[in-house]
DNA sequence: CTCGATTGTCTAGCGGTGCTAGGATCGAAT
DNA sequence: ATTCGATCCTAGCACCGCTAGACAATCGAG
């Protein structure tokens, strides 16, 4: 048995060394530059390898979103509790959202703009997903006002951050007055 | 003269062929479908044919952009024009972005998602492009709210109704509560 | 009307992509 | 020591964006 614990510790081992690469990459030259030929190189093995982890391109793309997802999900968390009152702790997550976005756009990208064959929004959306929502949700439930569903005000706050984070960063708005935006999303969104 | 005229007529008409062409196989298949050989078969001409007329396919993306941007302005104009009262602009106003979006998926994509090679939010901006913003700061402006720059008012509006387009149509956000979440997005952000 | 030059278009091909079939190699169990 | 199965790689498929160079059609000058 011992023998194949090891292998199967290996062969994890590899998996999460693909995911890395794969991100790594990413993050230096964008998810184009990510080519099977080009992770098979840096991983020092041949590109067949990589499709006996994952059943393509696609499912390395998704691996780095659920990455992504649980380190967001953390970042959140550690922003909000650092802050004192509901509307603070709703600053510290619109800051800790357009900061991982900046800080890790190819990882932004597999979230969130992507297709890493992901179910999301559903019963069988992956844990983490779920997760990462739920941080948001935490925090903003707290500000949604009276008669509106917390759940629909935090995608309605999601999507706003998302639609912020994804013109800026591909240069539809101008990077100068982020700041000023989101205080104006936050100010007017959130109830008291 | 007469038949240097006629030349550059037919290669204009040619030109106007290959962007609705490349509009229509999107429409139909998606921009990846989209390629210069399925495009020059359709129009029936070469592959270098294309590259007489545009540099490259980013080009072509950026064509159509540029009629999306016109068209949106239009409809945009059309659904305020038709409205009383500046809250009931913005009701129309959002109402009719969302419906571009999804009723024009490729051409949204076009515009604000993949990479026309476009100058936006700058001087050199192609003048659609500026237009379209122009349309929606005409209603926006009216609620931005009293020590609210417009313009800035205007990006944030945008943006969350971008966030709401992308989000849903890549099915991360439920598509039965866009109704809801706009009259949400009107309801906190708009300044009677 | 002919002939060279120019313009326009096409065929063929380059280096790249995601992905896979089939053979070689290696290690474990008999 | 030898079989046998798992593991991995070489080679190749069909496709991509893009371009060089051959070819044909048209034009203007003599």
């Amino acid at each position: 048995m011992s023998v194949q614990e090891r292998k199967q510790r290996e062969r994890a081992e590899r998996e999460r060394l693909i995911v890395a690469t794969a991100r790594e990459l990413a993050e230096e030259q964008g998810w184009d530059a990510v080519t099977t030929r080009r992770l098979a190189e840096r991983i020092e093995y041949s590109q067949p390898v990589l499709y006996s982890h994952f059943r393509g391109k696609r499912e390395i793309i998704g691996a780095v979103a659920l990455q992504g997802a649980t380190e967001m999900a953390v970042a959140v968390r550690a922003a909000t509790a650092a802050a004192d009152g509901p509307r603070a702790r709703v600053y510290a997550l619109a800051r800790a959202y357009l900061d991982f976005a900046a800080r890790n756009p190819a990882v932004y990208d597999a979230l969130f703009q992507l297709d890493g064959g992901l179910a999301y929004a559903q019963e069988d959306t992956p844990e983490p997903l779920k997760d990462a929502f739920a941080a948001l949700l935490e925090s903003l439930g707290e500000v949604a006002g009276d008669g509106v569903d917390p759940g629909l005000f935090t995608e309605v706050f999601w999507a706003s951050l998302h639609g912020v984070a994804t013109l800026t960063r591909s240069g539809r708005l101008p990077p100068e007055y982020t700041e000023q935006r989101l205080e104006l999303l936050v100010d007017r969104l959130a109830v008291v």
